[in-house]
RNA sequence: CGGGGUGUAGCGCAGUUGGUAGCGCACCGCGUUUGGGACGCGGGGGUCGGCGGUUCGAGUCCGCCCACCCCGACCA
């Protein structure tokens, strides 16, 4: 590719609105340029280095016996009503009308699609185990998206799914995934670590996301460095910790003017927080499948220990809500508790006259086990001492829903857990009969019975990805993609100088690295050789070499390694040789 | 959806008490240059985010709306 020709400028000042490197340097290189929030377009050296990941996946996807396909992006809104989530999933959704006033949808993801197939195609267990894949455009109109290509509205993402007849396979093609996804990551230089997480809106029984370990990253994951666990915080499990045993006291009621919070009620009672009750308010929709009628919401009154944080996506899993809120502070007042004063202490749930929805009462695990805790009196400014589980208030429910942190203990092995930051870059789910019940995806068994079919399905997003690539591998002056996806192997800089030479052997150079089928950006403008080397620094392509005539005196070209910075001569002729070796 | 910020040339920005809109880079022409973002001369480019209001007069003041960015809620 001559530099002269190439669609895509290069800009010297940083984009005023980006903040993060990726994103500053993805534009200012003239890989991407955005159309909206959340939505790019891929320049021609964006664009190439997409294929080329594409190609690892193709790759790795097909060597586990994948078959790729193209699915639509747009949908009828019938095929996401079927599995309920045309009701479950709110603006995020892409929606629209078309000319006949018909729902469509655009694809934030392909189960329905893949379902739909499976019903029509699939009818025997002889037809697995299977796997179809695609690389295809999601619309996922994000509340909030951010940081350029890591939070998009509109990405490509590879999605494979997986149909099994039973889940004895499904277990083989999952961990098959696992490993390819594992082999794709380190094929395009980008360090993950694999936590279990929660399967959100996808459902199913089992999940996994690979995580790119980095501040900017919107999850939190717990790890043990003991024994290796590692977990998204949303799902993490860990210890509670042991509590000596007390007499339970008589409860007290004791004035706490203004002492709202925990942290309020903890500096005027003098007291550490883990020895209080903290309660929390959500109105639940419970989730439904494949209905439209009205679903009652329930008021769940949740209590944790004052030195932990509620887990709403536990809590959410416990209850089998679809939705939860915060409830409002009528709704709090409606069940007879005072915000900022509330315990279960002394309430009776049953009568609905008030609160026109039914309470549930769900407590931490580790609350039953604590002693003489402070709770709030349900009266606005008195809260009450040593109050103790099961002699003062029962729960409906005692469950895991609080959130491990920094230090909290490990489940496996008991030792401190770390937290940090990271980028979800792939996530694989065992869907199990989820989608294949809803829709009716029955295949005929080995002995004559009719059964769903047992899918999985693995996504990774490609911009995201890109992205990530972007942010491990740069320095102040640029990107370093690495070799396997850079958009180019070789950048010729080619200087000017009076006789003509330099330009000559650059134009030679250029044809015979390019017959001997390696990528070339040649740089054959008329820019100095100041402004060319910035730019070779800013794309970032593996190999730079600069012909000019220091170089050509010493019989070569001068080479510089953009990630490591090694820098010599190589004579002319040996070039492509070099380069070949070094590409591999 | 809540909080904050920004919208002026392709990009980055300035624009004072309200008085016909500027700088740097980029771009075009000519010339001189040519090893780390050259220089001279000349030139083109604007619905000052939009609509409405105040005013003799609005980039500037007021109101409403829109877009984009950041924090939070949210999020496979």
């Amino acid at each position: 590719m001559l530099m002269s020709r190439m669609f895509s400028q290069t800009r010297r000042e940083v984009p005023a609105d980006a903040d993060l490197a990726s994103h500053q340097l993805l534009i200012r290189a003239g890989f991407i340029r955005p159309l909206a929030a959340g939505i790019f377009t891929y320049m021609p050296l964006a664009f190439r280095s997409l294929q080329k990941i594409q190609n690892i996946m193709r790759e790795e996807i097909n060597a586990i016996g994948g078959q790729e396909i193209n699915m639509p992006v747009v949908q009828p809104a019938d095929l996401w009503k079927e599995t309920g989530r045309w009701y479950q999933i709110g603006s995020e959704m892409g929606r629209f009308k078309d000319k006949s006033d018909r729902d469509m949808v655009l694809a934030m993801t392909h189960e329905e699609a893949t379902a739909d197939l499976v019903r029509n195609e699939v009818r025997s267990y002889r037809q697995m185990p299977s796997l179809i894949y695609h690389i295809q455009t999601k619309w996922r109109d994000d509340p909030r998206p951010r940081a350029g290509l890591i939070r998009a509205r509109e990405f490509t993402m590879l999605d494979s799914y997986s149909l099994d007849a039973d889940w004895d396979g499904l277990a083989v093609q999952y961990q098959a995934h696992y490993d390819a996804y594992k082999r794709i990551f380190a094929r395009c230089g980008l360090p993950v670590v694999t936590v279990e997480s929660d399967s959100g809106m996808m459902g199913g029984k089992e999940a996994h996301e690979f995580m790119y370990l980095n501040p900017a990253g919107e999850d939190t994951l717990l790890h043990c460095p003991a024994c290796g666990y590692s977990a998204n915080r949303e799902v993490a499990d860990f210890h509670r910790p042991e509590i000596s045993p007390e007499e339970p006291a008589a409860l007290q009621k004791v004035a706490t003017p203004d002492a709202k919070s925990i942290e309020e009620l903890t500096n005027f009672l003098h007291v550490t927080p883990d020895r209080t009750a903290k309660a929390v308010f959500l109105v639940a929709t419970p989730a439904v499948t494949g209905s439209e009628k009205e679903v009652q919401q329930e008021f769940i009154f949740a209590v944790v220990r004052g030195d932990m944080e509620l887990n709403e996506i536990k809590l959410a899993n416990e209850i089998k809500a679809m939705e939860l809120r915060p409830a409002t502070e009528e709704e709090i007042i409606s069940t007879g508790a005072a915000p900022g004063y509330a315990s279960p202490v002394g309430l009776d749930f049953h009568d609905l006259s008030q609160t026109h929805m039914p309470v549930r009462v769900v407590v931490d695990e580790l609350i039953p086990s604590c002693f003489n805790l402070v709770a709030g009196a349900n009266e606005a400014g008195y809260h009450l001492l040593n109050v103790n589980y099961g002699r003062d208030y029962t729960a409906d429910i005692v469950a895991d829903i609080a959130s491990a942190s920094e230090g909290s203990a490990c489940p496996v092995c008991s030792k401190p857990m770390q937290e940090s930051r990271g980028v979800e870059m792939g996530h694989i789910f065992k869907l199990g009969t989820r989608y294949s019940e809803a829709m009716g995806c029955m295949f005929t068994a080995e002995d004559g019975s009719s059964k769903p079919v047992i899918m999985g399905s693995y996504g990774i997003g490609l911009g995201r990805l890109l992205a990530c690539i972007a942010e491990e591998h740069h320095d102040e002056k640029g990107l370093c993609l690495p070799a396997s996806i850079a958009p180019y192997q070789v950048h010729i800089v080619g200087l000017s100088s009076k006789t003509g030479e330099t330009e000559a052997a650059a134009q030679t150079l250029y044809t015979e690295l390019t017959r001997a089928g390696i990528e070339v950006l040649y740089d054959d403008r008329t820019a100095t050789a100041g402004v060319k080397f910035n730019d070779a620094d800013l794309i970032g392509i593996p190999i730079r070499l600069t012909i000019g005539e220091r170089g050509l005196k010493q019989g070569g070209a001068e080479y510089k390694l953009r990630a490591t910075g090694e820098s010599g001569i190589w004579k002319l002729e040996e070039i492509p040789e070099k380069v070949k070796v070094l590409v591999q």
